[in-house]
DNA sequence: GTCAGACCTGACCGATCGGACAGTTATTGT
DNA sequence: ACAATAACTGTCCGATCGGTCAGGTCTGAC
């Protein structure tokens, strides 16, 4: 075969950031990312001394730049560093889409579950009726944001009573929506 | 042993719950929802045909009430219809918020991983600075928002370029936040 | 008492997983 | 030409997974 001088190992970290955005790591198995890169298993285990460390591989950019961004705030604070947090925060996610959408992926993969068979599709209606009378980008943005939020919220275990939490929760949702009813 | 009258299947359920919202759904394994009962594995077989069969029963009530949800939704239109969205996910995602869990779990697990070790903390103290200045509940509400909002919106492949999905995801989040620099 | 049926289990199965390892092939320096 | 080293693979392994099955145990009806 004699692949150029190990693009190998490269294709290896491609495949395997594919594979893992769409399937979950543990949704994936060595031979997937083997059949894809067109190598055997083993090769797999050459470049790579575990299937973790290419996870660990694939991961380790983000999470340094997630430290950097960290350190960039620890000086800020008041309103400056809310706002610095914020497009800090959107930057990284954004650089790193394939990145985030490895550590959610499974959603994406149970949503698709038989019990949950027309959820996508309610969802998808949900967000049109967030976004009624909103131009294009910013409706669909910001639907989309509000079940984020309100699932990651939710998931989370904030120490907040279940009323502040609803009604915070509320408040906050008709705000990214840009529809404040005050 | 002889339990009343098996308060088995509802325990396994229970416990499977628990499990997945914990180690996520292909984390958990048969042998680990026996042990938290304290039965053998064969008996969650007995109830259950299969592992699948009881996430299909733990999710199913959701499922449901989201349908319920969407029908509910059907006649309304325009800002009314936005809000009433709003609102009715809130309470669902609150409502089922171990379903919740369950999906968006392998995030967590993920997180822990010695790549990202220090991401929670990071995370913590990104929230922190979101929530500069802002009360307690809100505060802590609305950063993990932000947080859930724009992980999740970047995750997506939502058909906005990115300069637009940018803009949107900052701007929405600093309303989020109840910070808006007109 | 005994029979039927619901309840529950130990033991086993095939498939698949991540990983180990000896060995083969290709490349390179001399 | 020829070692030495890097690149790569076929094959095997133990562990674990979801799932099957024959059989044991308990309970209530008659």
């Amino acid at each position: 075969m004699a692949r150029p001088a190990s693009a190998l190992r490269g294709h290896i970290l491609d495949a395997a950031l594919d594979l893992f955005a769409t399937r979950g790591y543990k949704g994936t198995s060595l031979h997937d990312i083997a059949q894809v890169v067109g190598c055997s298993k083993a090769s797999l285990l050459y470049y790579f001394v575990s299937k973790e460390a290419i996870l660990t591989e694939l991961l380790t950019p983000a999470g340094e730049e997630l430290g950097a961004l960290d350190a960039r705030l620890a000086g800020v604070e008041g309103i400056p560093a809310a706002e610095a947090a914020v497009t800090g925060f959107v930057d990284l996610a954004m650089r790193f889409r394939r990145e985030v959408k490895v550590l959610f992926q499974d959603i994406l993969g149970l949503t698709g579950h038989p019990a949950l068979g027309a959820v996508p599709a309610v969802i998808a209606r949900l967000m049109a009726a967030m976004a009624e009378g909103s131009a294009g980008a910013k409706g669909l943005v910001t639907a989309s944001m509000v079940i984020g939020a309100v699932s990651v919220t939710c998931a989370s275990d904030l120490p907040v009573p279940d009323e502040d939490l609803r009604a915070e929760l509320i408040r906050g949702a008709l705000r990214t929506l840009d529809r404040e009813t005050p």
